[in-house]
DNA sequence: GATGAATGAGTCTTCATTCAT
DNA sequence: CATGAATGAAGACTCATTCAT
């Protein structure tokens, strides 16, 4: 009796959080439509019912979902920032970072990041939440080009259109090391990656 | 009776044109799963039996969609450097008249456009013909980068990793400008778009 | 071949009044909610889907019904009075035949009586629906209670209460031949009914 | 921890009348299948789980609803009887009295009067708590008609005849009062009301 | 008594596809 | 070629009810 309590004892929100995982997983790998909500909790362990218990609707799953993945993503990065030392001085080697940072995030979270690449600019996600979800993501990069601009070190175009440049350009390389895994860790690979994008930024 | 033959007469390949508009249309309103094969059918204006008659099924349709649109893109581009005199003698007008016609294309053709957006990356799209309608149009990138790189005039990074790149700016370009309609009209956002775009490829 | 057309020729029309007799017989066992639109077509031998081919909706399909079975009396009862000889002579003998008559049509037809007795004043079937059946069926006592109330021989209480009034009587009678099935034979039971009725109607 | 108890305490049974209240008020706007018991316990104020601890299901919340309802107003009739003084002597006023009591009561508890209109023949409610509700009320209406007869005042049908009868006028005037609630207070038409359903009771 | 998370059978409805005409 | 009625599997979502706390 006494151990029953601590022996079945569940961690709570592990049905929600199961739920999530199963449809981070499922949705990548067969699209949003192509995923019921059965088969969901089925892999989460837990009744149809469930689903709809912890979520309003296969809608609102999907936009839970992408909102947790990229705030994870973002504190990650923010944390990679804190975590230097003094930062500001080198604003390359600042941007550096921050890129080859984004991408080994990228790779060591295979499925996260083909969450990325299929939901980013799908209807499928509310437009609100996008954005909300890109701003809070992307408010790393803005600080950075500003503060460049100031010190003449990065190029003076419209901030909106390098912000939205340096969204392609990330999602490209990160699209291309996943389509070609081996290069992932190849040094120069990665280096000429971000050549491109630094070079796009900064003044001649 | 007589004349109706000849009044009711439908040019041919009407139906399948038309069942190719309103799936276009609706596609990019809608999202592919959200438009029934009916609906596609009705505002053709032609009955559900129809549309199986010319595409053996709803993918088979937005496949043959997919590389239509593609090629249709493709031929305007090429059209634009055919027509353009001596072209190879300077390399980074060649890019910039390549890059503002791509952007032109967008620009005019809307729902096309939105449709890339939609669907370049989407597994709705059978891989394979998502493949070959890219390097078709990517061909001239392609042959472009490699002249610049014998000239010495683009950086000498790996060209598949140049090639997303360049993919990955120029979606982002149009998806930034059609965000922004106002914007596509002012030479130097235009022309700042394709600076970006030119000093990542460029030499310094 | 040749007989192949006539043998399998299926009256057009048929999986669609199948479909409205199945609803019929199963809303009035068990009710509207109770009864699924999977169960309707199984009984009608049709694929569920054919239900939403024909009906909106299982809404729609109750309120098409509902007019259905209102018409059919409705037309039932005015050929009762056009059969009649010249109508219109002693008002009295009109209504007791149009009371009889409605009361006949009701035990004949026991299940759309039932229907009527538990949809009439549902709020399941639609209200403007309810309405417009109400009126087009209670039209022959309007026309009545006025000539009546012309001629002297029907008290002069407000129309509208009148026919209000009519209907609960109505519905009453039937419930109570439909409740004790016996009595429904029995003259003196029938005439009594019919004397409650004119009674209330009629001047002093 | 002591005066927590006190403050919170909650005076007994009031949950259970909530619910009861909540459930009223839900049944006649919605309808009985349109209701969920979650939202009842919610509208009530309390935790789903709760409204099974009161009543076994949701039929039984409905069947006690529907007796409480209708032993209250067999209790205020009954009242309005009793309070009157000596009863009896002349029959007609009694009845009136009788009458235009019970549609005063209808109209001061319109939810409770609509419930009557919803539910009074719905087979949602059990049929034997149906009747017990309906001979309960309808037991004064019993005791006038037999006194009449009596007397020679009321007319000599079948008393089963007479009571559906009465149910049936008293249905159809208290829902076209409440369809055209401006009436309700006009003396000419709830007398008129009246004088339909006496006319046909009486002897002529 | 009270709670509310969990259940899972059951509901309505959609839709790509077929085929007899 | 064209039609559109018919199909039936599959899906999202609901909800009365239970039970561990």
């Amino acid at each position: 009796m006494i151990s029953k309590t601590v022996v079945n004892k569940v961690p709570k929100k592990d049905k929600k959080q199961a739920l999530l995982d199963s449809a981070l997983a499922l949705f990548v790998d067969q699209g949003f439509h192509a995923t019921s909500t059965a088969s969901i909790a089925k892999k989460a362990g837990v009744a149809t019912g469930t689903l709809f218990h912890h979520f309003a609707s296969k809608d609102a799953l999907l936009n839970h979902l992408f909102m947790a993945v990229k705030l994870e993503f973002a504190e990650d990065i923010s944390q990679g920032i804190l975590t230097r030392g003094q930062t500001g001085k080198d604003l390359k080697s600042d941007a550096e970072h921050l890129w080859q940072h984004a991408i080994d995030w990228a790779l060591q979270n295979p499925i996260k990041q083909r969450f990325f690449l299929q939901y980013s600019m799908s209807s499928e996600v509310d437009a609100t939440i996008r954005e909300q979800a890109m701003n809070s993501v992307l408010h790393f990069v803005v600080v950075l080009i500003e503060k460049g601009q100031q010190q003449g070190i990065i190029a003076d175009f419209p901030i909106p259109l390098m912000l939205a440049n340096c969204h392609g350009q990330y999602l490209a390389a990160i699209r291309y090391f996943t389509d070609h895994p081996q290069w992932g860790d190849d040094v120069s690979q990665r280096q000429a990656s971000f050549e491109l994008f630094w070079r796009s930024m900064k003044v001649d």
